[in-house]
RNA sequence: GCCGAUGUAGCUUAAUGGUAAAGCGGUGGUUUUGUAAACCACUGACGGCAGUUCGAUUCUGCCCAUCGGCUCCA
């Protein structure tokens, strides 16, 4: 028996020996491309190329063609060893190979390893197949562009993606999964269920509420508000537009300016003096400087709903997971040193409550360190990721380290969450802040009678309610528990003869509990309202026709069930509250 | 923002160097229907701006928007 580890060990070297294949189509289609780097991912895998000329989609049949014939070749994968002096020599057009051959040479390595495909030859540690013939049935996917390094400063690089299986069959039940995934698309659902919208008018990347939407966005925050008054939580509310003057105390205007609204009053209209808010943070603290503090008064945990507004760049719109405008459930709580850590605990129970709540797997979590654009002291940094590190090792919680991702003023733990095509998003953060009490002399008196500086968290369970329903949307395709769902149920007569009927039923349902219930009174056949109702996914049909009305009962269909047939009002309104 | 692709009614699609075809939807009517789509009529579109051309929805350029990535981020 072979172990499945090892079979995703084959599968990777496999996948990883195509990249190779795909490279050596490219150099023959394609002299003088430059080579940079052909890894495996989730999946698949793919290439970077510095090509001469651009590259157009149609291109990929032709490297595909190009590709089986090397496959069919059956070309051996020939390794060797040589020194960097050999290495330079071979790779000596090669730049991005050159550049990496640096790299080992500085990190001490004495010889390299390379690979040999016919006549493409790699920098590689492998390990490849025995032959091309070895590797299955395999597809390029897509082309895209990608920075040498991921450094945007850096060359932009042709990346071709591709995938490789053991068998067809695998090869299309992968193909097959993709096309279903992208019919849990929250932009097309949205679309479909009506729950929002875009518009020309507004700015790219600013949301339309449809009512169901929008319904959608009230339970998020009703469920909200009553987990954060249990939790201690005050809610505030600060301003949409505050002065430049505040940003810059924050150091938002030097870190974060080429995303922020600018504002100008009537009477000042050629200056930018004001800034929509791009954060909550500033409002936050103005609230807390408001009175003078005390050590009774902390932990102080002060929630705002706050639209923000940023402006992202445009290639990053992506539906309501990535807008310009979001609302963003924060809160800042302001906490003595020693609170820290039991704060921060609480916080990260109450995230894995609502991902419970709402069905939602985490996909990891990360700690986040210290930014190129930081502001603090080096001190703070390190003392605010030895505590968040300390929390999350103490807790027994997985997590990456995502070094240089921190946010200006902290130290951040993030929580990924993915949608239908397995994108990871961050959604809930909580981020450590010493330097904004620092910024803005925040004080507290102690037991002493003494003036000391809190300590600052800024976090977020949703982190936005919009992008937090599109990963909502994408888990359940639409289909939205009871609890939740806009239309909770929907009454089709059978002919209109049973509007009447329907209408007593509504009232009825109604006055034993409030259940969300529509009455389909279209001149439709039953049979098109049905599906239309399953179509809008929800979750109880009531269907009823002269039988009914004559027994005075209703005939329930659940979604995902199927018929449950004739019972009583008290019956099905019993049933949904199990 | 960068690389590549796409853009025809509210939605899904068709055709064309001589101004556009259909289904769903919407409106009006007929029908009174039993668990995924009855019938008839009407309605409604070439993303924008230039250029080439006698003539452009079609070809070219620019812009805008969207999609897949990169980078960035809640």
């Amino acid at each position: 028996m072979v172990s499945s580890s090892t079979n995703d060990n084959n599968l990777e070297v496999m996948r990883h020996s195509c990249a190779h294949v795909l490279a050596a189509a490219v150099q023959k289609l394609y002299p003088g491309t430059k080579f940079a780097i052909g890894p495996t991912i989730d999946n698949g895998f793919y290439y970077d190329f510095g090509f001469k000329k651009s590259l157009s989609e149609h291109d990929l049949v032709k490297i595909e063609r190009e590709m089986a014939k090397i496959i069919k070749a059956n070309l051996v994968f020939t390794k060797k060893q040589l020194s960097h002096q050999q290495a330079k020599k071979i790779f000596v057009n090669q730049f991005y190979k050159l550049e990496l051959l640096e790299e080992l040479v500085c990190d001490g390595q004495k010889t390299v390893t390379i690979y040999q495909t016919g006549n493409f030859i790699d920098l590689c540690l492998g390990p490849h197949v025995r032959s091309t013939s070895q590797i299955g049935p395999f597809k390029l996917l897509s082309l895209a562009g990608a920075y040498w390094r991921g450094d945007e400063n850096q060359p932009m690089l042709t990346r071709i993606y591709g995938t490789c299986f053991v068998n067809q069959k695998k090869l299309d039940q992968h193909l097959d999964q993709l096309e279903k995934a992208k019919k849990r698309d929250h932009r097309l659902i949205g679309k479909n269920l009506n729950l929002f919208s875009f518009h020309p008018q507004a700015s790219p990347g600013n949301v339309f509420w449809q009512p169901k939407g929008y319904f959608l966005m009230k339970k998020l925050i009703e469920y909200w508000r009553e987990k954060h008054e249990k939790a201690g939580y005050l809610e505030v509310r600060t301003p949409e537009i505050l002065t430049n003057s505040i940003w810059d105390i924050s150091g938002h205007l030097k870190s974060f300016a080429d995303k922020m609204y600018r504002v100008s009053t009537p009477d000042d209209k050629n200056n930018w003096n004001m800034s929509i808010k791009p954060m909550n943070c500033d409002g936050g603290v103005l609230i807390y400087k408001n009175s003078p503090k005390s050590y009774r008064d902390l932990p102080l945990r002060m929630g705002e709903l706050g639209v923000v507004h940023r402006y992202e760049a445009s290639g990053e719109l992506h539906g309501i997971i990535r807008s310009r405008e979001f609302t963003q459930d924060d809160a800042h709580i302001f906490c003595t040193k020693s609170q820290v850590k039991s704060e921060i605990k609480e916080i990260i129970d109450l995230c894995f409550d609502f991902y419970q709540k709402f069905d939602l797997g985490l996909d990891h979590l990360e700690l986040s360190t210290r930014p190129k654009n930081s502001i603090g002291s080096d001190e703070i940094w390190q003392e605010a990721e030895t505590v968040m590190e300390n929390i999350l090792k103490e807790n027994e919680i997985d997590y990456k380290i995502n070094k240089g991702d921190g946010a200006f003023y902290g130290p951040k733990i993030d929580f990924h969450l993915k949608d239908s095509l397995g994108r990871t998003w961050q959604c809930s953060t909580i981020q450590l802040d010493f330097a904004q009490p620092e910024n803005f002399d925040l004080s507290y008196t102690n037991q002493a009678g003494k003036k000391v500086r809190p300590v600052m968290i800024h976090r977020v369970i949703y982190g936005s309610l919009e992008r937090f329903l599109g990963i909502l949307i994408e888990s359940n395709g639409g289909n939205f528990p009871f609890w939740l769902a806009p239309t909770q149920a929907i009454i089709i007569p059978i002919t209109d003869q049973q509007i009447k009927y329907a209408q007593q039923v509504k009232k009825n349902i109604k006055k034993i509990n409030n259940i969300r219930i529509e009455i389909d009174t279209s001149n439709e056949t039953a049979s098109k309202k049905i599906a239309l109702a399953e179509g809008q996914k929800i979750p109880y049909l009531i269907i009823i026709g002269a039988k009914e009305a004559k027994s005075k009962t209703i005939n329930i269909r659940k979604r995902g069930e199927g018929v449950l047939g004739e019972m009583r009002i008290e019956e099905f309104v019993k049933s949904t509250q199990s």
